[in-house]
DNA sequence: ATGCGTATGTTATAACATAACAAGAGACCT
DNA sequence: AGGTCTCTTGTTATGTTATAACATACGCAT
């Protein structure tokens, strides 16, 4: 949960903030969702670090800054985030992450380094199509993510 | 958590249970590892019930027998079946279930039905291949689940 | 018999998550 | 204006999942 990084490279990370940001706000607007005070906070918290951040450290920010203090500010927060998807939900690290397509259709999937904590998100196509086709599942949400070593630990932890 | 079902269809459950643990002894037997009291129980359990169970339902399983009360317990048993591969870890449900293909080598892919709770384990190939070789990023293990409604639950569930 | 590795037992606590109910803010109608 | 509906937030309390840390026991090789 370090490391601010969109994927394994550096990038023009305000730009990316703001446009994020305004993905969120234009979806809002034509959904007729409200991006209030504590959610917008949250998702800049989350666009901020860049990196997979616990509801908890999500909390204690939003306390710090005087927008809640109870575990529900920040899990319907969150809640809303990723069920509009401005933010995904890393199951394996039970942590929160701003969404990096934000506005184009996804399936998230995602690299998380076990050295450093970084997680870059990729696209992927319908990658259970085939099984669950097969035994005659409806797939309605998927889950795909991987744990490995990202570029910058390979060299470092050599083990 | 509930529903026997090895997929989402019937199948000779004494059997695969008997070949599951007759899998799991002889990798054991050939790595040097102690599949002990404890850790093969756990196994069973799982084996049994074919769905994933939290790690709290095994302890209370485990104590009803005498064999452990405290979480350490159920969680050491739990580590050592996932780390071998005789059972796998649901990110999704915080659960663990036994392994559908012992001693394949695999990567395993969950299909979850949302009404039922089973949980129906596919072999997949490297899904994550492609993304991790363009970004460098070194897969080390992957998850891979998809949520979902199974079969019966489809007609039974039309919403 | 001593020392080592592996497994288990136990205490305590950390980390993650939600149920349930109260209260405010705004939209909209009459 | 008052009423009421919905959505959001505030708060209490508790439930659920997971691990750190330390103590004990057992098998086995030296």
């Amino acid at each position: 949960m370090q490391s601010p990084s969109p994927g394994f490279h550096r990038h023009d990370h305000a730009h990316c903030v703001a446009s994020a940001l305004a993905a969120a706000e234009d979806t809002c607007a034509a959904k007729g969702l409200q991006l209030t005070p504590v959610r917008r906070r949250v998702l800049e918290i989350l666009l901020e670090s860049h990196a997979a951040m616990g509801a908890y450290d999500v909390l204690a920010r939003l306390d710090a800054e005087g927008l809640g203090s109870k575990p529900p500010v920040a899990y319907r927060a969150l809640g809303f985030l990723v069920e509009n998807g401005f933010a995904h939900r890393v199951e394996r690290l039970n942590a929160f992450i701003a969404c990096a397509h934000p506005g184009a259709a996804h399936e998230p999937a995602f690299m998380i380094c076990r050295a450093c904590g970084t997680v870059a998100e990729a696209r992927m196509q319908a990658a259970m199509a085939a099984p669950a086709a097969q035994s005659g599942f409806v797939v309605e949400q998927t889950v795909i993510e991987a744990e490995g070593l990202c570029p910058s630990c390979q060299t470092e932890d050599a083990a």
